[in-house]
DNA sequence: TTTAAATACTACTTTAAGGTAGAAATTAAA
DNA sequence: TTTAATTTCTACCTTAAAGTAGTATTTAAA
């Protein structure tokens, strides 16, 4: 019942990120130390974000990371979805596959309510409207 | 975010040893046939919940299962605790070690409420009020 | 007393997540 | 043009959860 370590980080790089935007580029090596997290994975996960287009990168000399799009259009829900974070999260919370209105599962009615309230404070929670300050480990 | 299979198998487990109390006895092979688990996988989450105190069991020929304790006095959370799957759940969403009310993590404020909510629904839902039909996966 | 039906024990295999290592590719500075 | 700082790629290692296999133990029925 939480979150994958690849998911917390993603979410921990990129709020850093976005409150650090005037510092124009981030790179790998004070990212990892900054954040504590360690570098090799982290260099995996940037790779990531870039695919999934959070991020620009700028290879060589120089080089480094930035937001690909501005951070009032990054939830937190499109960072665990495309995390894949959350796949089986509107299915039965005990994993029955015949659960449904008719033939509830034992948790059914009880769920309904926490997850809504999740879901949907993921998906108001964009990267802009974070105030926090702690990204370490 | 989700539940583990072994925490999610043990919730349907004890809820339909819990629905039928009257049959006195129930063995393994029926209840991996009735909830499609795999046999030789429940037989071990069995032997935990008798660990943990939440079964009785009855060895040899006519052996079986039966609950330990009162259906009402045994609520989700004290099986998802058994099964250590909330040790982490009241600490930081994100993994932060420094997190706290002065130096909040990211989503330090956001999480509290749903946390603070599915907390209560776990606790609130004992085996007595579990009133579902489904027990398959 | 033998047998069959049941739980319990020990050990192994499989799978996916988490993490590490080394080298290639890129690019600006020196 | 060389070098150093950077991202990227490929491959591997480690760990824990999930699941499987075989056998030992227990006990009531036959």
């Amino acid at each position: 019942m939480q979150l994958s370590n690849t998911s917390k980080y993603a979410i921990r790089i990129l709020s850093y990120i976005a409150k650090n935007e005037d510092k124009k580029l981030q790179n790998a090596k004070e990212l990892s130390e900054i954040l504590e997290i360690p570098y090799k994975f982290l260099t995996k996960i940037m790779t990531d974000l870039v695919n999934k287009e959070f991020i620009l990168s700028i290879r060589g000399r120089e080089g480094g990371y930035k937001l690909a799009r501005s951070a009032s259009t990054i939830s937190v829900l499109d960072i665990l979805n495309a995390f894949n974070e959350l796949t089986h999260f509107s299915e039965c919370i005990l994993g029955s596959q015949t659960c449904d209105p008719q033939k509830k599962c034992i948790l059914h009615d009880q769920w309904a309510k926490p997850r809504t309230l999740i879901k949907q404070m993921f998906a108001e929670t964009t990267l802009e409207k974070i105030e926090g300050e702690d990204f370490k480990t």
